[in-house]
RNA sequence: GGCCCGUUAGUCUAAUGGUUAGGACGCUGGCCUCUCAAGCCGGAAUCACGAGUUCAACUCUCGUACGGGCUACCA
């Protein structure tokens, strides 16, 4: 391990809901980092200028930060290492490309996605391994150089050596070997001239003084080109550990179709942070003496590496259910009550609730059990309910799934969005009238054959409660 | 298909060559109790398989099987 203080860094990339992988990936840093006295720091990848959102970063910084997580340098405060924002950064990329090309560790590649994709078919069909065939990298470096110069399309590819091993250390897993010649040509910079994850990772990292890269397993493949990338530049690579990848009940990666993964889910059916924490913490590493329950704190003076474990975890919703039961009871009742009201029934939210249900009650304890499926996570229907009169299991199953896709996609999260999508559904799906479309939807999300306006309860109860309910509706309509 | 990683009950895990394989969730029986939770006591359920190394393998090595990840101008 290096002698250098320990720095340490969690990348989100701001391309959707705040994951539970990233907190998950982030305890182990902030955890490792406050063991050994050393500065944990969040990045921005958002190097992806297609995907890439403020909204998306905005909310994964707010529900890390919910979940507990403390990082010392970021884009929202600063340090002594900035940008924190990989956009922020890309004459950096830059020139450190320039460098590798000149050094013919890398070279410019003019091959477009048209010949990219014959060629990945070609391969394919006569089952050869995938990857770049090189055609650029033979090429005069006079010709490359004059058509840059003319500002040809063009990304940059690292030049892999056709021959040979490159070992990766991984701190957990130990030495592994891979042959240089089943390693992909991998592109660097874009044609944008956004810089890929493997560039920006390798340059920010050493910027930052990176001294230990906890990530997810899912990086193990590509570290050797990291590693090479490193030799590149003639830097010392930092010390590389792979987490295990959290699982789906059926051992898959964990994934938004099994499982409920955004943060602002847990946040929204009532979870304890410090719960959650506790929980992930138990994901591939275990405290001495069976201990179950136990905070940040209390982790960071047990922590070594030699606990973890490194087959996945599935994500198992029912002992972290458990576990927050556990959390709950441990509480000052006052102190729950207080917590309750904060993260359930905020008085904001009650004051969203009020002009959808005033209208449908008539004295005032009836509001608080109307208003239970905008307050509880808790939904469950008969089986009949999730299929339109006439039509048969598979359609209403069919039509479901890419009604939840669309919602999934629909950024922001507003009643005109909702409504457009909702009215224009059957455009898109003819199996499908806007009669099915609303009575459905109105089922999967509340529960009931009756609700205030649809649109302002989809847009009340939130997006991620309502993806839940599809989710879950999915799951009991599966034939 | 290729490359890489992994494998203790349904699930999360302990064990670092010598244990009746421990704990927890879930399931289940009982106690408590007006009920239900909670709590307490009990039960069923696990070392993927095959070789080897060793006096001794859950533990070390190899092979097989199974699971997973990667295989993008996404991260």
């Amino acid at each position: 391990m290096s002698e250098r203080p320990v720095r340490v860094r969690i990348a989100p990339s701001p391309t959707g809901d705040p994951h539970v992988g990233t907190a998950y990936v982030g305890l182990f840093n902030m955890v490792f980092a406050k063991k050994h006295g050393g500065r944990f720091v969040l990045r921005i990848e958002d190097t992806d200028q297609v995907r890439s959102t403020p909204e998306s970063e905005e909310a994964i910084l707010r529900s890390l930060k919910w979940a507990g997580l403390e990082w010392d340098e970021g884009p929202d405060c600063g340090g002594g290492f900035g940008p924190y924002r990989q956009s922020e950064r890309l004459e950096l990329y830059q020139r450190h490309v320039g460098d590798l090309v000149a050094s013919e560790a890398a070279y410019p590649c003019f091959c477009d996605g048209e010949r990219l994709s014959a060629l990945r078919a070609e391969q394919k069909a006569n089952k050869l391994p995938l990857g770049y065939d090189g055609q650029c990298r033979g090429m005069e470096r006079a010709e490359a150089a004059r058509r840059v110069e003319s500002g040809e399309s063009h990304v940059v590819r690292l030049a892999v050596p056709d021959e040979g091993q490159i070992q990766v250390t991984d701190h957990l897993r130990g030495e592994i070997t891979f042959e240089s010649a089943q390693i992909d040509d991998q592109v660097l910079l874009k044609s944008d001239g956004f810089p890929t994850y493997h560039l920006a990772n390798i340059v920010d990292d050493h910027l930052m003084e990176i001294t230990h890269v906890i990530r997810a397993e899912e990086w193990v493949s590509s570290t050797p080109k990291h590693v090479l990338l490193y030799e590149a530049f003639g830097w010392e690579a930092p010390t590389f550990i792979h987490l295990p990848l959290l699982r789906n009940l059926d051992k898959s990666k964990i994934s938004k179709r099994k499982n409920p993964v955004s943060l602002d889910y847990f946040k929204a059916a009532g979870f304890l942070p410090e719960a959650l924490l506790n929980f992930l913490g138990m994901m591939g590493w275990s405290m001495p003496d069976d201990v179950e329950q136990f905070s940040v704190e209390e982790m960071v003076e047990a922590f070594t590496w030699d606990r973890m474990s490194l087959s996945g975890p599935v994500f198992n919703l029912e002992k972290l259910e458990w576990l927050n039961g556990m959390y709950i009871r441990a509480m000052e009742p006052s102190v729950l009550a207080a917590r309750v009201l904060e993260a359930m029934a905020p008085i904001e939210r009650i004051r969203t609730l009020a002009p959808l249900l005033q209208e449908r009650i008539q004295r005032l304890d009836q509001f608080l059990p109307m208003a239970e499926y905008f307050l509880s996570s808790e939904v469950d229907w008969e089986l009949e309910t999730l299929i339109p009169k006439g039509m048969d299991r598979k359609t209403a199953y069919r039509g479901i799934k890419q009604l939840a896709g669309e919602v999934d996609a629909l950024t922001p999260w507003s009643r005109e969005g909702i409504e457009s999508l909702l009215r224009d559904f059957p455009d898109r799906n003819s199996e499908w009238s806007r009669k099915h479309v609303f009575t459905m939807t109105r089922w999967i999300v509340t529960g009931r054959g009756a609700s205030p306006g649809l649109f302002e309860t989809l847009e009340v109860i939130g997006k991620p409660l309502v993806q839940d309910r599809f989710r879950r509706a999915m799951l009991r309509l599966r034939p």
